[in-house]
DNA sequence: ATAGAGACGATAGAAAGTATCAATATGGAT
DNA sequence: ATCCATATTGATACTTTCTATCGTCTCTAT
């Protein structure tokens, strides 16, 4: 389990698929920097009320593309996003309680993956795994 | 990786918890009985006429408390709902072409949930891994 | 400075699920 | 077998979350 950090800046990864970097953009892009709980779409869109609803909603979506934001389905089926701070393939745990979200690589499990997969007809194309924690520390980190 | 068949009817699970056995509870566990791939709720909703919408979703959370039917979420965060053939906790591939939506247990996940666990502040307290295929076979096996 | 693709805001609409509530059906007690 | 309390249903309105449309505006390459 490690984690490693990439401080590029989430507009220059939308700016390296030619995406444009738009003031709007920007304000989203700033206010994910600080993020570090989950967080929904409709929250972050409340948090600009500067910027248009559908904007907020059309450049998380970019922001997945890129690889920067990954979308997380909570035990009650909704959605949460979060900001991501690794390159690598990795998968998450999601405290219900506070919201924060940590990010895991554990070589167990992909190589549980490709074993499994090893045993199915087809090819296993993709594959989730979530973890929803009762952190201890909740109370004490309700921020941003 | 093992599956272990429990041919205990639907209707019957939830008869056990105390709900009524009524004509559309019935019409949707006969349905359900059939189903060997992954469904959505207005697909299920479709296919009986003959019972409410509204009924169809009650019903569907009823089976789910009961535990015979499960919520898989689609890599587009989409959900599906699957019959469950196993009282045993399980987690699900899916095929993403016909929807084939198949149990597997294996103890090497479990096993890598508890580790991690261990590692983690504050307990886990559920997890959820779902693997996405194309199965070779999807055009020979499209049936309910 | 300009032009054209891309992005924006506002708003309407779609999709998925929930709440409300009067009418009805069920299952245990008699 | 009948009755009754209560669970359940259907119809519909509503909510939430997200997407499509479209006319206008803004980046950025030239």
């Amino acid at each position: 389990m490690d984690v490693e950090k990439v401080p590029t800046s989430l507009m220059a990864s939308l700016q390296s698929l030619g995406y444009k970097a738009t003031a709007p953009r920007k304000a989203i892009a700033d206010l994910l920097e600080q993020k570090h709980q989950g967080f929904t779409a409709e929250a972050l869109s409340e948090e600009l009320p500067s910027v248009s609803r559908a904007t907020v909603y059309r450049n998380i979506k970019l922001f997945i593309e890129a690889g920067v934001v990954c979308r997380l389905t909570l035990m009650d089926g909704s959605h949460v996003y979060s900001v991501s701070r690794t390159d690598h393939h990795h998968h998450h745990y999601v405290c219900m309680d506070c919201g924060k979200v940590e990010e895991f690589r554990a070589s167990a499990v992909e190589q549980f993956v490709r074993s499994i997969a090893a045993e199915l007809p087809g090819q296993v194309v993709d594959h989730r795994i979530e973890l929803y924690v009762a952190c201890d520390r909740c109370p004490a980190e309700q921020a941003g």
